[in-house]
DNA sequence: AATGAATGAGGATTCATTCAT
DNA sequence: CATGAATGAATCCTCATTCAT
């Protein structure tokens, strides 16, 4: 909870809402979605099983809180970002990528568990999941296209480099340790780089 | 099982040892691992509950084997790749994705198990898929090391690079429909594309 | 629930703790202890299968329960009856035979139980109920020692006598019929004549 | 297999029948007949569990057959020593006694078998076995009806002296160690010493 | 005799969820 | 809000037994 991660789940002042949520990510990232029990999730938010249930009213309605916020978190840095930077598409581009991956490494957990338990999710949930994904990578996509346009860049599938790019920022929830040999800065300075290299035109 | 699909799942003779290996796979590529039950890969085996305990013992060593063999199987036909690629490390870089792709391509299912249930292995069988794993990204590591030995390739972060184009290549099963807008080919030729540009130095 | 019954399983408070033990028991009893299934128990207990598992978290808790009071009952009753009794060894042995055989009497099925399913514990709960049947032939050996520095008895081999008595004791479980020729009181006061001539010299 | 344990389970010929029951005796012994499969019965024969089916068609007449011959054996080995003792009842009862306890240390596990399990027998094979159990404790009412006739005992309850004796010599199963403190025939001494005392009249 | 494959019933245990308080 | 008790369905797995070879 320091500067680098304004808190991925809300204090809502309805009392345990919050240790539930931060049991269940913790579950969830630890066993899996089915892996994990609602027992496991009570005990780690040191409440009842069933008072879970006074706050969510099924299992999945647990993981699509959390996905929601998580992906809801991500967006909306990104989108912040990239209106603070300026103009040049490959500016605005490196500052999408240093605020997503700085989103991987304060949220390790809950990236890890938005890329690998969505597929549990259905219906509505799942719905609007996917369309904030989306959304993220189409804010990429943007990017990429204006640069296109620009002549900044060169790459000939632009789409598909846009969803590389988020392949490859997703992916580092799934190997990051803290304290490695690459600093949050270091990684995301170096993943600006691969996104750029990306957009290059035949080599 | 045509000409690109050699098959994953070797018929062993043993009558129902490949079926019941093919539903798991089926079964834990749609609901994953703990979301599947026995029973479903009993049905889709077309054998009894009981009876898939002749085979395996548990569980836990159906997913095991399965993801031995995936690994297996990406890893020789990587090696096979490379082996017959030319001295240049472009050239060997480029038959490897080529062949990663034309294996994740081949096997979608098998590639998504491997990439999202490796979690729920444990003990030996875990050590054993983990090590497999190595070795593809060290094969990677080979060549990109080669190259910018050799002046190739100019990345200031060469195993980084490694291990971003394979998760760019992995990350291929978790969209892929075959079908779509890009052969498996041109999938393959734009990923070795990626791949090298990877591997520029600073732009 | 007689005079002569002091209640082997204590009534909680909590619903169906003491209903769940006895149906164990009887269970236990009637068909052993793998014999018996948790539903069985369940079925005696009038609750549900799952239920259980609400009060004792193994099956085998079950039992260590059952066995650990009943020892407990024995030794305290026995205990009571020494302490109740005279300064003569051969007055305290006798006492101690009567409470022995009364309990075998008043809590038959838990007698039988202890003594053929202890075998089926493990761990702590199997060293437990051990101690506290080596802490019920301890009794019977301090009064057969008492009496022997005294010269009440005259065995020579006062610790296997002391054995011997505890088994004819046992023993009445596994033939004993309400009803039968012989009262409680006349059993009692026969296998009390058994232990003191066990006790005898060379004839 | 020494002098003094002439083997229990006779060698028919039939290849394996003998390693079978032998298998059936130590996996019984082991786990009680309820939690021995017939799996661990196979593994300790050295055989297939399927051709278990070809020498005893269900595992009750595994049981069945182990328990017949404890107790012929048993009884032979009681009725044989009884009639080469002499005319005096004592002499026969502590020729019994030797007999019975001597048969107990040689087969400890048979006997504890045939004491613990015989209540998973049903039918026809519970009734015979129930007989030959009745015909040895039988042997030994008659020697004491003789001996109190006679005036060499003046137990004033023969028929539960007479069970008595059983009951303590059965008991040595339950404790016995070969290397124990006794040897077997101090054993045998000590037992035939306790049932003479038993047959005391008023102390 | 001997075996490997097969099976239906049942084993203990855990699950998400509900309800009365 | 919070809880403990309760439940039916489902979990993985093992069972004794059978059958074709």
């Amino acid at each position: 909870m320091n500067e680098r991660s304004p808190t991925l789940i809300p204090d809502t002042g309805r009392g345990n809402q919050a240790a539930i949520l931060n049991a269940a990510l913790e579950a969830f990232g630890e066993k899996g979605f089915y892996g994990a029990s609602m027992r496991d999730v009570a005990r780690g938010a040191g409440t009842s099983l069933s008072n879970l249930y006074n706050y969510f009213p099924a299992k999945a309605d647990l993981l699509a809180a959390l996905l929601r916020m998580a992906n809801d978190e991500l967006l909306s840095r990104i989108q912040a970002a990239v209106d603070g930077a300026g103009r040049r598409a490959s500016d605005r581009l490196r500052a999408a990528v240093v605020a997503h991956v700085g989103f991987v490494v304060d949220h390790q957990v809950a990236s890890l568990v938005a890329l690998s338990e969505i597929r549990y999710l259905t219906g509505v949930a799942r719905k609007r999941v996917v369309a904030a994904r989306d959304s993220t990578q189409g804010l990429y996509e943007e990017i990429v296209a204006a640069g296109s346009a620009s002549g900044e860049f060169a790459t000939p599938y632009p789409d598909d480099a846009a969803r590389n790019i988020v392949s490859m920022c997703a992916a580092i929830a799934t190997w990051y340790h803290p304290g490695g040999r690459l600093t949050p800065e270091q990684l995301a300075g170096q993943h600006a780089h691969y996104a750029l290299a990306l957009l290059q035109g035949p080599l």
